[in-house]
DNA sequence: ATCCAGGCAGATG
DNA sequence: CATCTGCATGGA
C-alpha cells in the first residue's frame, strides 16, 4: 500500500506545546541528544521508537501532531520542574551565558536500545553522518508506519551481520552494532532500574564498541541519569584552561564532584552553547 | 587535499 | 595507571 494511503489512515493526535523560559523545542531537539528529526520547511519532523510527531510554529508555542502524545509527553520531561533545576545550577555558580542560551533544553527520555545504537555510531562522527546511517537503518529494518519509519526491534537488529551494518555506512562501527544486537536478543535486553549509576555504567562498557562516553550519553538519554558528564572533545575544549592536560574520563569524575545530580543539564546546555557559539 | 568528527579497543610504557 | 595508535567514512 503506498505511504500516502496509509498516511491517511493513521490516528494522529493534535495538541499544543506552549514555548516556556524553560522549554524550546528547537534547543532540544538540536542540542546534539537526538538524531531522527528533521527541518523542513520550518516543520519539524521527529521519530522516536515506534512514534512520531510533527511540529509547526505557531505564536508562543507549536502545533504537535503525533502518534501517541502520552508518549511524546514522558518523551519530553515535560514533568520535571526545569524552573527548579535552573535556579539550582544557578546558585551552583554556573555561568549565566550558558543558562540564557540553553536553558530551554530539556533531557530526554529515549528508548534505551535506539540510545545505544544512535551513540555507539555517533563515536569519531559527524552529526550529518551520523543522522543519515540511522535513517538508512531505520528504513531497511524498522516497521514501515505509514509515512516513517519505527526504531528497528532488537530482533530484526540482531538479523544483520557486520557487513550489513558497513553497507549501511557504519564503518568499523558496524561490527560493535551487530555484535550487541546480537547480545541484546540473546541475553536480553539489561534492566537497569535497580542498578545505580556506577553499576549500569559498568554494565554498559562490558559491551564491546560502548566506552565511558558512550556509556554516559546512554545512561543521560536513555536512563535519566542525571548524575553523568558525557566528556567529549568540545568538553574537553571547553574546561582545557581550567584543567590542561586532563584527560576525558578523570574530567568526567572531576564535573560530576561539581555539579552532582545537575551533570546531565550542566553537561547539555554548556555543550550546546559551546557547539553554536564556537567560542 | 588534508583534517577531523559527541571515541573505542588493544597494545605498549 | 597513563599514553599511543589504528580505525571507516565523508563533509569541510
Amino acid at each position: 500500500m503506498p505511504n500516502e494511503f496509509r498516511s491517511a489512515f493513521l490516528i494522529l493526535e493534535k495538541i499544543f506545546i506552549p514555548a516556556t523560559d524553560t522549554f524550546s523545542l528547537k534547543e532540544t531537539l538540536e542540542c546534539g541528544q537526538v538524531f531522527r528529526y528533521q527541518l523542513v520547511d520550518g516543520v519539524y519532523h521527529l521519530s522516536a521508537g515506534e512514534h512520531h510527531a510533527t511540529f509547526t510554529e505557531k505564536e508562543g508555542g507549536w502545533d504537535m501532531e503525533a502518534t501517541n502524545i502520552k508518549f511524546f509527553q514522558k518523551y519530553f520531561d515535560f514533568d520535571t520542574n526545569y524552573d527548579i533545576i535552573q535556579s539550582k545550577v544557578q546558585d551552583k555558580g554556573l555561568v549565566s551565558s550558558a543558562v540564557s542560551f540553553a536553558r530551554g533544553i530539556h533531557i530526554l527520555r529515549q528508548d534505551l536500545v535506539e540510545t545505544v545504537f544512535s551513540f555507539v555510531i555517533s563515536q569519531n562522527n559527524h552529526i550529518p553522518r551520523i543522522k543519515a546511517i540511522i535513517e538508512r537503518i531505520c528504513t531497511a529494518l524498522g516497521e514501515d508506519k505509514g509515512g516513517y519509519h519505527a526504531f528497528p526491534t532488537v530482533e530484526a537488529l540482531a538479523s544483520k551481520d557486520t557487513d550489513w551494518y558497513k553497507e549501511m555506512g557504519a564503518g568499523y562501527r558496524a561490527e560493535y552494532l551487530s555484535g550487541i544486537a546480537k547480545r541484546f536478543r540473546d541475553e536480553g535486553v539489561p534492566s537497569f532500574d535497580t542498578l545505580s549509576t556506577e553499576e549500569a555504567r559498568k554494565l554498559l562498557m562490558s559491551y564491546k564498541g560502548i566506552g565511558r562516553k558512550v556509556a554516559d550519553c546512554v545512561l543521560l538519554f536513555g536512563l535519566k541519569r542525571t548524575d553523568v558528564f558525557p566528556t567529549d572533545t568540545w568538553i574537553l575544549k571547553i574546561f582545557g584552561e581550567e584543567y590542561p592536560d586532563v584527560p576525558a574520563e578523570k574530567l568526567a569524575k572531576i564535573l560530576v564532584e561539581r555539579w552532582g545530580e545537575y551533570s546531565g543539564y550542566v553537561q547539555q546546555w554548556l555543550f550546546y552553547e559551546k557547539r553554536e557559539k564556537k567560542v
